[in-house]
DNA sequence: ACATGTGAAAGCCTTCACAGCC
DNA sequence: GGCTGTGAAGGCTTTCACATGT
């Protein structure tokens, strides 16, 4: 059976979230084995009806009388989620945000750990951040092969993004992750997703002005 | 007469991508007065129909030889953008990400400054970062209101973000960008949006496994 | 009773396609 | 000829509402 119902990004962002929470459930003493769909609703701000729909997406099932199976959802939803061994990271800019960034993700024990940095600065270059080396820029398309890295993350400038996206693209990069806030151009075969942290905050000064309602679920 | 057409978020990014897109062009020396919907397109990776139909949202009009008059445009967005002064902005949390947060908005010229940031660790509190000073963090909410503040930044740990938000909900604050990896409540009338760097990163990871297509335009 | 699983409906957003204009 | 402005169509997400199961 073809698994082929096309999975939206929307889908897999709460999946992660789900599992998040059910991992949060599951360190409390006081919460049960179980969940219903509408504690995980309160959890997340996320609609019941939608939690039951992605947990059917992932071929799951609950019972009607107890909910969902906490720890046997987290497994489903990693199952479904993480790929066979873990993603290996490599992140450009090494200014307060990329120092942000190595500093959540570079621990090994993730799931999608930052193995490698990059930055031109030569005061930066050889000096190891959380745990991650620092390599200079120019070797880049090198390093990132020879570690094995299929995705990247842009903390560089704007005007750097784009070199950077090629350094990591020329390489083969699977997936980037940019936080610059300009718009990058790579081949159908790598996804790319942007998070504007401008665009963010004026969005929200823009709804803070007025009565408008609340924001989204993440 | 009443503007009403339910303005959505989506759209309100855009404007905001959009406008930042006109900036550069106007710093661009090569560039003439005008721009087409298609060369915005490009630049943004947005289709040229949805940017048509986005400028005609703010009862902006182009000239079918022509194109868009670039100030005129940037500054027809900003009409509809900004508010009338400027929003004050407020931060909670001045670890790794919260230092780059301030790097980024605390300049004054900025739409949206951060003018006031609070932390628990006293070895910060007293301190200025990037001009801005950081309070302890009990006095969030007094410090909001007597600094006007109406929008609250959340990069605090999980844990904390909730306390945090309350904090600045109860000083009467209007809207929140939120980077803890949590929901968060809010009365309808505070805007609320996330930003969940672990998630983000793992549907790039998700989405780098297999020959997943070109991800979204911000 | 009350929760899951789900077809059907509703809503929202984006793209198509073309009339009208420069 | 090529672009803007836009009604209409298309596609995608979410919610509704209820049959089903325990």
């Amino acid at each position: 059976m073809p698994e082929n119902n096309s999975i939206s990004k929307h889908l897999v962002g709460r999946l992660s979230f789900y599992r998040r929470m059910l991992e949060r459930i599951r360190l409390d003493p006081a919460a049960g084995e179980f969940v219903f769909s509408h504690e995980l609703a309160a959890m997340t701000g996320i609609g019941p009806a939608l939690v039951r729909r992605d947990i059917m997406a992932i071929h799951f099932s609950g019972n009607p009388r107890r909910g969902y199976h906490v720890a046997e959802l987290a497994e489903a939803i990693g199952a479904f989620l993480d790929p066979p061994s873990p993603q290996r990271v490599g992140l450009a800019g090494l200014g307060n945000l990329g120092r942000a960034l190595v500093a959540f993700f570079a621990k090994p024990a993730s799931r999608a750990p930052i193995v490698a940095a990059f930055d031109i600065d030569p005061s930066l270059v050889g000096r190891t951040f959380s745990g991650c080396l620092c390599h200079h820029a120019d070797a880049l398309a090198r390093v990132v092969r020879a570690e094995g890295i299929r995705v990247g993350v842009l903390a560089v400038p704007p005007a750097a993004a784009q070199d950077a996206a090629d350094g990591f693209i020329e390489a083969g990069i699977r997936g980037i992750l940019n936080f610059a806030p300009v718009f990058i151009e790579a081949p159908e075969s790598v996804y790319v997703h942007n998070i504007d942290m401008t665009m963010s905050l004026e969005q929200v000064v823009y709804f803070a002005r007025d009565e408008a309602g609340n924001g989204d679920a993440p």
